[in-house]
DNA sequence: AGTTAGATTGATCAAGTGATCAATAACCTG
DNA sequence: CAGGTTATTGATCACTTGATCAATCTAACT
C-alpha cells in the first residue's frame, strides 16, 4: 500500500538506524538495499528514494555511526577531579579502554570502515579525520604532562604523547575485535603503567 | 580445448599465485571464481576442480599468504651481532616497521583477512595464530631484556613486553595501510625510543 | 470534491556471483 | 592403436545484488 507517508525526515533517520541494526549484527557486509529495507518495515525502492545509492547510504552510516559514537561520555566530571597530569592520562585511556569491550558492535563496525576506507577515498577521508580528532582529544591532557615535568619528559612531545596513547586505545581495540573473551582491561593497564614507569636507558 | 594437463601439483600453486595477484590489485573481495581462472589463464570451473568452494581457495590463499611470507628474513644475521639487549630489541623492532611499507600489498591483505576472520572461525583461527606467534618471535629478546636489568623492568613481565612490542609493530601496519604517503619510519621510531626511555614516576 | 505534489510500492532489469555437469581432449597403459 | 583415466572446458542454473520506474496511494491545498 504505496502512499501511507512518514514525518519527513524521521524516515532517514529510521532507514539509518535500521542500516545500523543490520550492520551490527551482519557487518557491512549484511547492509543491502533489501536487508535494510525489510528491517525498517519498507520497500527497498525507498531506501533508493532517500539515499541515492548504497554506496551512499554507507557513508551516510559512517556519519551517523560518527555522530552517535561519544566515547566514554558518561564521565566527564571524574576526569577532572584529578589533579595529577599523569593520573589523568591514564584514567582518560582507562576510560576509553575500558569502553571498547562494551561496544564491540561500534568498534567492529569502525574497522569494517577502516578497511573499506583503503578503497573508498571519501570514507578514508572521514575515518582518518576522526583518528586525528581522537588522537588530538588527549593533546590537552598530554601538554600539562609534559609541562608538569619537563626534565623527565625532555625529547617527548605533547603531539608524540598525544600519539602514542591514541595509539594504545587502538592497539586495544584491535585485541578487542580480534578475541574479545581474552581481552583483558585490567592487564592492558597494568602492562601500559609498567612500561612507562620503567626507565630504560639501554633501549636506542 | 580441454585436455591440456599441467604438472600436477603445479596448477595448484599457479592458481594460488594467481589469485594472489589478483588479490594484491584487488583485495580479496576481487577474488572470484571467474577472475582467478583469469589470471591464471584457465576455465572458471577448473578452480572448482582443484579448490572445491571459493571459500576454501580463501583459506588456502591465507595459508600461502602466511607461508610465503617471513617478515624481515634477510636480516638474520644483523641482529645477532648486536650484544646490548635493549638495542637489539629496538633493531628487530624497526626491522619489521621497515619492512611493512615495503610489503604493503601483503599488510593489506592481511587486515582483509582479519576482517573477514571475524565471521569466518576457521580464518579467525589462523590469523590469532599467526598473531600469537609472531608475539612469541619477540620473547626471546624481551626475556634478555628483562634479565639484564631486572630493577629497572620490575613490574614487567617478558610475555607483557614482547607483546607491547608486536603490539608497537601492528599499529604502525595500521598507519600504514591507512595512509602509506604519511607513513614514516624513523618518526614512529624515534616515538617509540623517547617514550620508553622517559621515566614517567608521575603515571600510576 | 477535485487537484496536485510527493512518498511508496513492487515488479523488473542487468550484471555478477558460486556452483554443477555433460562433453571433450589429452595422457597413460597395454 | 584401442581403451580407460583424468584434467579441462564452457555452457548453464539458481541466486543475489544494485538500480530503475510506472503505477499507486496519501496528504495537503484549494
Amino acid at each position: 500500500m504505496p502512499g501511507r507517508r512518514a514525518p519527513e525526515e524521521e524516515r532517514r533517520e529510521a532507514i539509518l538506524q535500521a542500516a545500523f541494526a543490520v550492520a551490527a549484527s551482519g557487518r557491512l557486509g549484511a547492509v543491502t538495499a533489501r536487508a535494510v529495507a525489510a528491517e525498517a518495515g519498507i520497500s527497498a525502492g525507498l531506501v533508493f528514494f532517500y539515499f541515492e545509492s548504497v554506496d551512499k547510504l554507507l557513508v551516510a552510516l559512517l556519519d551517523w555511526l560518527l555522530a552517535h559514537t561519544i566515547v566514554a561520555a558518561d564521565t566527564p566530571d571524574r576526569l577532572a577531579q584529578v589533579s595529577d597530569p599523569g593520573a589523568r592520562m591514564m584514567l582518560a585511556i582507562r576510560r576509553d579502554v575500558e569502553w571498547l569491550p562494551k561496544q564491540r558492535e561500534r568498534v567492529e563496525l569502525f574497522f569494517d570502515y577502516w578497511v573499506l576506507g583503503t578503497r573508498h577515498p571519501a570514507i578514508r577521508r572521514k575515518i582518518r579525520r576522526a583518528l586525528l580528532r581522537y588522537r588530538d582529544a588527549f593533546q590537552p591532557l598530554a601538554s600539562a604532562l609534559v609541562a608538569s615535568d619537563p626534565e623527565r619528559f625532555a625529547g617527548m612531545s605533547a603531539e608524540g604523547l598525544a600519539s602514542v596513547a591514541a595509539g594504545f586505545v587502538e592497539g586495544c581495540a584491535l585485541q578487542v575485535v580480534m578475541d574479545p573473551t581474552q581481552f583483558d582491561v585490567e592487564r592492558s593497564m597494568t602492562t601500559l603503567a609498567a612500561l612507562v614507569r620503567a626507565p630504560a636507558p639501554a633501549l636506542a
